[in-house]
DNA sequence: TGTACATCAGTGAACGCGCGTTCACTGATGTAC
DNA sequence: TGTACATCAGTGAACGCGCGTTCACTGATGTAC
């Protein structure tokens, strides 16, 4: 566990500096390692506020005193996931867009990848996800509202690459429909995933989720499917 | 405001005797009332855990302790909304369908009947929706979990209706298409409507969102469009 | 119709618990010479 | 290469705050006669 978490944080000290005192030492930069993958681990099947500092101190193996020493206060913890978070996501998809360009993929094409992508990040950060979007409503707070907002961007251009398809589309408003249909299949596959109770109402493997929210997308726009 | 309160709450002490001692004067079940309209307004804009059982009490104009006379706990008051809630709403949308049927309406005037009732009853309850949403998910509690069943039980009954055309739907897996877009508009409507900061990123009219949802639905299910 | 009294309702100060945060202190690191 | 010392890290008991809940008491209601 300790390799594979050391793995998730390359360099937990760099983008960290801003939610603690910034680590001077290799000890304390392993300190602040395990206590984030202690919470990111905790977090996986239990909500934030139930989790006592000391708890998470405990499993990370340190004092209390020693969570203090590395990050500000407890709210600190979810933005310096946050903040990593945000930004792998970004790159994840970027990529699938650069990769998709690359090869010359098919609107069609461009869709699934995309979708099949954002479920496998999703499935892959589950319970932080679950956490960051149940945090960042019931504590509204400028921090969250930012990441949230550098997310949310990417619609727009995801927009922007199925706009320059446009000939394909046959919605009578596309610059909407491109918008919509991604916010659409963006929260049908984030509910699904984070809340089991919903999965049991469509029970549906991932493979065909992929397939239904393609098919949908790609119906709404009025494109022709593949 | 107490005017309209009461009108809402035509008989709070019936239902509610489960979650605290049930009223047998006119004064304590008055001051029932008040209570739970005081939370429902507090919640509109608050998240429940930050509000403190002596700042309900005190909107409701009764004492802490008048307040526990009613209620067995601070959770007792969620309980006894959602008890309401669930009932209504499900009222409301089978009243739809009773006279969507009744009207033999097509399939594209069912699913946007069916879709306008959904976001009006969002609309009308916002806050409370939320609250309910987001407390069934940081405390789950088998007694959410049941009214949620309820609600979803919908889901497969709307689906059977939709089956009924099933001539119109040309999608592989019919079945399978009612439910999974079903659930897929019901997800969307109710984020959209839920958190303002999603309406940022496809800024649309509610009578515009009816529209393309259904738009949405019939592609998807591979129906004519109306 | 009046009145007594059992029960219902309501009051608000005080209690107690949980948990985030601090702080006085001890131990570890790494750098300068 | 060794050593001294300034700084960094870590400890864990104690503090304090907020808030849900209780409880001893006062007042209101409605019913039985």
């Amino acid at each position: 566990m300790a390799d594979k978490a050391v793995g998730q944080h390359p360099n937990p000290g760099r983008g960290a500096a801003r939610w603690g005192a910034p680590p001077r030492q290799k000890r304390s930069r392993r300190t602040l390692e395990r206590i984030l993958d202690a919470v990111q681990a905790l977090i996986e099947d239990r909500d934030f506020d139930s989790l006592a500092v000391q708890e998470i101190a405990r499993r990370a193996g340190c004092s209390v005193g020693g969570f203090y020493g590395r990050l500000r206060d407890k709210e600190a913890l979810l933005h310096a996931l946050d903040d990593r978070y945000v930004e792998q996501f970004a790159t994840r998809i970027e990529a699938t867009w650069t990769r998709a360009a690359s090869e010359g993929a098919a609107l069609p094409d461009l869709i699934r990848q995309t979708i099949a992508t954002l479920l496998r990040f999703h499935r892959e950060h589950r319970g932080l996800i679950r956490t960051l979007v149940l945090r960042a409503r019931t504590k509204p707070d400028k921090q969250y509202r930012k990441r949230e907002e550098r997310l949310h961007a990417l619609v727009p251009r995801f927009g922007q690459l199925l706009l320059r398809r446009r000939r394909e589309i046959h919605h009578p408003d596309p610059a909407l429909a491109v918008r919509f249909g991604a916010v659409m299949v963006l929260l049908t596959l984030r509910e699904l995933v984070l809340w089991e109770h919903l999965a049991r109402i469509v029970p549906i493997s991932d493979t065909r989720l992929v397939n239904e929210l393609t098919r949908a997308f790609l119906a709404y726009l009025g494109a022709p499917g593949d």
